[in-house]
DNA sequence: ATGCCTAAATTGGTCAGGCCAGTTGACCAG
DNA sequence: CTGGTCAACTGGCCTGACCAATTTAGGCAT
């Protein structure tokens, strides 16, 4: 590895600093940490910088800033680290597989306590999705609110905030480039099917079926995924080296 | 409630008001924002400000901050964004009523595709966990290694990422103080044991098996976490009472 | 003209010091 | 003991400046 000058910007140096302190126990959760001054000069560094670290720590979750009382640790792990420059993008098969696992426990949990209430929720969903397929925007949280609606029907807002955040993965600009190739009417159109025989199952109260269609649901939505990759690598060969524009050739 | 007044910060305004011109599009994907001192100048605040507001929206992926040349959009959508002050918190036992649905998925899953390397990171976490009932911190850490082992041997990140997220909810100051009653190496021994169960079912390839031990580890964590509640505080705070789903007859 | 190299302009990164506003706890009058 | 006041922190925000990385433009030799 060529990097030893370690170039990162400070505050992160900083945030990493108090996050090691943290996660290690030498900072306990519910206690107070050192005023800003007192950080920065232990640290050698100035105020600002301290401000900045503390900054991505209140965003991650870690600590909690009271104006005027002091800064407080939440909990020891962070648990969504979204950072720009980590996460490998996990593939989008492999975000597929992860949902068929997971959701597909969840519409078999759900046929068994829905309510007329939730599969009307999930009726609300179906029809903003059927009569949106022209609008990408709007099918699209239309299907949103059906995968989470399911889950609204076990009754359990974990569930539906994991079922909302493993939604939302998809929406990396990686993910939405392919989307656009292959996303279609005639794709959400066949999406509303499925997602139509899977109300029908946990309407039924059958746990087996709902299981079955959530797993048909996605195989399929895989398979469409995967036929626009084809086409895309065939055509995407010339796109690929936009980075370095040649300086001098963009002008007449 | 009164109101809680909730003086917002500047710099998060500041944040938000960015977000805004990014999720209307105002600000493209790809596009460079214009520069901090020119951001300061037209929102009327000062750079430090700005680079606090920048500095959040960076934390949160939605933009790269590049030194020299300047700050460009990356994405619209704040896939997961874990603000501190975020929704109130869901209940422990809704918690683990999610983790019992996907985790006996995932724990199903892996029985059908162990390896012995697979099988060789619970053991290791199992020795660990058994090692170190005495210390929180360690067996806490070796809990949260075996459950986010059954994702690994699936050989899906993003199933390890959300196991670990939805094990990472538990470090609420509410549950922690509720857990320092109650846990202790009596009870850390019996979720040893429990935890051998569920591997000796996916080592032996038995996906009913580990399904049903999983279901059965995590029961029993909810008993011994309500037995610790009838004395420590009055059952208000009990949001999501919803029992575990308790369907003995499990179909397949 | 062409191509490379250097210097200047631009932009983020950091620092110093200061003032304001909210929080907290000690202190004093009742 | 109660209630209110005040002073010492502590975070929030600002001004202004300088440094480092990057980009851009200009000059020089080819």
């Amino acid at each position: 590895m060529f990097s030893p000058v370690e170039s990162r910007r400070l505050y992160r140096q900083v945030a990493d600093q108090i996050r090691l302190m943290i996660a290690s126990g030498e900072l306990a959760v519910g206690q107070r940490l050192p005023a800003e001054r007192d950080l920065a000069e232990q640290l050698s560094v100035s105020r600002p910088t301290v401000r900045e670290a503390l900054i991505v720590l209140e965003v991650e979750g870690l600590v909690n800033i009271r104006m005027g009382s002091g800064i407080y640790v939440v909990r020891q792990h962070a648990a969504t680290v979204a950072g720009s420059e980590r996460e490998p993008v996990e593939g989008p098969f492999e975000l597929l597989q992860a949902r068929a696992i997971i959701e597909c426990a969840i519409a078999e949990e759900a046929a068994g306590c829905a309510t007329t209430e939730g599969i009307a929720l999930l009726d609300e969903a179906l029809t903003r999705m059927s009569g949106g397929v022209n609008d990408a925007s709007t099918v699209l949280a239309a299907d949103r609110a059906f995968h989470t609606g399911i889950a609204a029907i076990v009754g359990n807002a974990t569930l539906i905030r994991v079922t909302g955040e493993i939604f939302d993965m998809r929406m990396t600009p990686y993910f939405a480039k392919l989307a656009s190739h292959f996303e279609g009417p005639g794709t959400w159109r066949s999406a509303v099917d499925e997602h139509r025989t899977i109300r029908d199952a946990i309407a039924a109260g059958d746990g087996a079926g709902a299981k079955a269609a959530m797993r048909a649901h996605l195989t399929l939505s895989q398979k469409r995924f995967s036929e626009s990759f084809g086409e895309e690598l065939s055509g995407e060969e010339q796109r690929g080296r936009s980075k370095l524009p040649a300086k001098g050739t963009t002008k007449t």
